[in-house]
DNA sequence: GAAAAATCGTTCGTATACAAACAAATTTAG
DNA sequence: CTAAATTTGTTTGTATACGAACGATTTTTC
């Protein structure tokens, strides 16, 4: 255990940083025109899934703890691409679904949602991309 | 192209970004001791590499940009872990190096370290590590 | 049915991450 | 040799990411 053994390039760890440093960078290059970012992408999405769904569990559902969630929320909900409804069984509770331009947008966006994918595994063949997906699977 | 076939779970950015979740809680249970993130490690272990180096050739070699290299610098130099020197051929830069206190907490936590990468691949078998490690390296 | 535990959402503080713009210094081109 | 281009490091602003602490509400326990 010494410098002569650590080689950072060759870390778990180090390697998932910059995999996601670059699939982050494609993301942000094919939805520059949409002004949405990952997360709030996958918030959009999730939120379409379930139709309406309140603000922690939304956050279960996308990976994001709740102090994250809240400011997705925030910025879906200033630009209008949310709406909210006080839940009426329990008064903590806030759920969301989309707006009609929320939508809107979603539907135009899932295409260019695909193609990010596709270009974050072009490096890969297509029996390397399956086995990738499911070794992350596993490991998460 | 629609919300009936776009599932976030199976997206390999969405999948990038849990596993490097996991990847990062798990360092920072077992760095605890040290006060030290994941990207402070990296620095201090590349520092330890090169014997001495400057600030934008350190964000190089461990995947952070001038911006983030700058914050992650400036909070090791205040725990004096590193020490700085001017360059003298070139007036621009600073070249760092390890204090000997930043040298003698290296040094200790290389094992955990290692500890980290081996709990982080607990889930998958020996096969499966060095195949996702090759398929991420391919990726990047 | 009251106390304890859990859940929901918020706030604060710290730490990446990066785009964009910048001054200063160095290198490259013509 | 000088103008242009590049490199180094800094600053500002926005967006995750999450620990910790908190009040309000709901659920569970006894």
């Amino acid at each position: 255990m010494s410098a002569d053994n650590y080689r950072l390039e060759e870390q778990i760890g180090f390697l998932l940083r910059r995999a996601q440093q670059r699939a982050t960078a494609i993301f942000t290059a094919r939805f520059a025109g949409y002004g949405l970012t990952p997360t709030q992408f996958a918030a959009l999405a999730k939120i379409a899934d379930e139709g309406e769904v309140s603000q922690n569990r939304l956050g279960r559902l996308t990976a994001m703890d709740p102090a994250t969630m809240k400011g997705v929320i925030d910025r879906l909900s200033e630009r209008g691409l949310i709406a909210r409804r006080a839940d009426q069984e329990d008064r903590r509770r806030t759920q969301w679904r989309l707006s009609e331009s929320g939508a809107a947008l979603l539907a135009t966006a899932y295409g260019d949602g695909f193609a990010v994918t596709a270009e974050i595994l072009d490096p890969l063949s297509p029996r390397e991309r399956g086995t990738l997906l499911r070794l992350l699977e596993k490991m998460v």
